[in-house]
DNA sequence: GCGTAACAATGACTTAGGTCAACGTATCTC
DNA sequence: GAGATACGTTGACCTAAGTCATTGTTACGC
């Protein structure tokens, strides 16, 4: 296993804006990290908070597993509009494309860690059967995942999505039981651009779940789960 | 190769409420048309207008290979709002699930041709290492695509919506040139499903793209494209 | 060819959610 | 510990899109 790359952990840059990229790429890194010496080459790689792990039709060579921290998927408009895909959670892997530049970006929201590995896309027959049928699988579920949210977008009222949302994340933290404390680790701004909300909305609705008695505010990150099924009742 | 099941082509009926469910059951109508004599299975079946192909949460048995017509892939919610996630062009495939149940249901919009292919779902080694390939790159294209939809549902106002449908059929249909006329096998209620509008919105943005010079409608299904750039200005 | 039913267009009015603005709070740097 | 900066909340107001209602159009079955 190779040493962490050390331009990752970016040089301490505390308040970026929003979408960052300062875009010393990927391809560098690894350059200069080792030769080719390893045949399913798998790089650890570090990143701070909002760093770009790959930009919008960038060319695609690697897929990523997170190992910690969360990733946001996104893609934007040309007058700056945005919508947030997916957030990545440690485990999910994320970066394989069918042609070879990623059609949204990869952002890290706090601080990541990944773990790089090269991909000669699908057309060589570089992948293993099993790494075809894991990749399928994962791709299946990515797909199922975003035909709900599609449901989410097209069809949900404001309440409903960010109750969906919490229930979400309670649900992939393993505990979408009573009493779950979750940890957000994303700002208002980026559940908003998930949701396709405005963060006074997102925040709206926050102080509406907590008047209502379903969650419990500890602070705006922290979200205290008090009523779980009044929460799925919710999200419809 | 069988014959047709004549089930399929519903017996005239004209008009159907709009989510349609008979419901005999796919699985009845290979049951009865041959026994397992072949193991890639492959049955021609033939549905009609608005008939339901399988419904949500329905035991996923089979793929779909289009051959000619339009299906629409739709989510409900409890209470009757839908969502449709995709429509589905002759040579398309559909119905393929991550586990045992389908999470959306899938219908006719006209009549529809398919084929239908057993399928032990992945966990069997039944499937060849071409076929897997097939099945994720058709995979990741629809995750591309449906990431798309989320962008236009999330971010994109009324009229950049129905834009952005309109370019979607030019480019499937192969002429995203001057001039390119589409012919919608889909009602207006269909296309406001899958936009994430009401019906009344999708006429009215049928008539502002007219007003404005940029299409010419020679009927309400049918769609004179007169100004391709200014089309693809709006869809942003 | 007439009647019926689905489909479509359009106007009047309402409202969910956005915009704009002010204020509050936490955190980091020096 | 003062200032700066990002993040969050809340209120007043506005508008994009929905709702409700009416009327027009098309196509099929008898």
């Amino acid at each position: 296993m190779l040493t962490p790359t050390p331009v990752a952990e970016l040089p301490r840059i505390k308040h970026q804006p929003p979408i960052a990229a300062p875009s010393e790429k990927l391809a560098q890194r690894i350059a200069t990290s080792e030769p080719e010496a390893f045949p399913p080459a798998s790089v650890p790689m570090n990143f701070g908070r909002n760093a770009e792990i790959y930009a919008e039709d960038e060319t695609a060579g690697y897929v990523y597993k997170l190992v910690s921290g969360v990733v946001r998927i996104s893609k934007l408009l040309p007058d700056g509009r945005r919508q947030i895909s997916a957030f990545h959670l440690p485990g999910d892997m994320f970066g394989f494309e069918v042609g070879d530049l990623h059609h949204a970006s990869a952002e890290a929201v706090g601080s990541v860690k990944v773990i790089a590995f090269k991909w000669h896309s699908l057309s060589s027959a570089t992948a293993s059967n099993a790494l075809v049928h894991e990749l399928l699988n994962r791709t299946m579920i990515g797909l199922r995942q975003t035909q709900d949210h599609l449901l989410l977008l097209g069809r949900k009222n404001e309440l409903e999505r960010l109750a969906a949302f919490l229930l979400e994340l309670a649900e992939r933290s393993g505990q979408d039981s009573q009493d779950t404390v979750l940890d957000l680790a994303m700002p208002r701004h980026d559940i908003a651009d998930y949701l396709g909300l405005t963060l006074e909305t997102v925040s709206r609705m926050f102080a509406e779940l907590k008047a209502a008695g379903t969650i419990l505010l500890e602070s705006a990150r922290r979200v205290h789960v008090v009523d779980m099924e009044k929460l799925k009742a919710i999200a419809a």
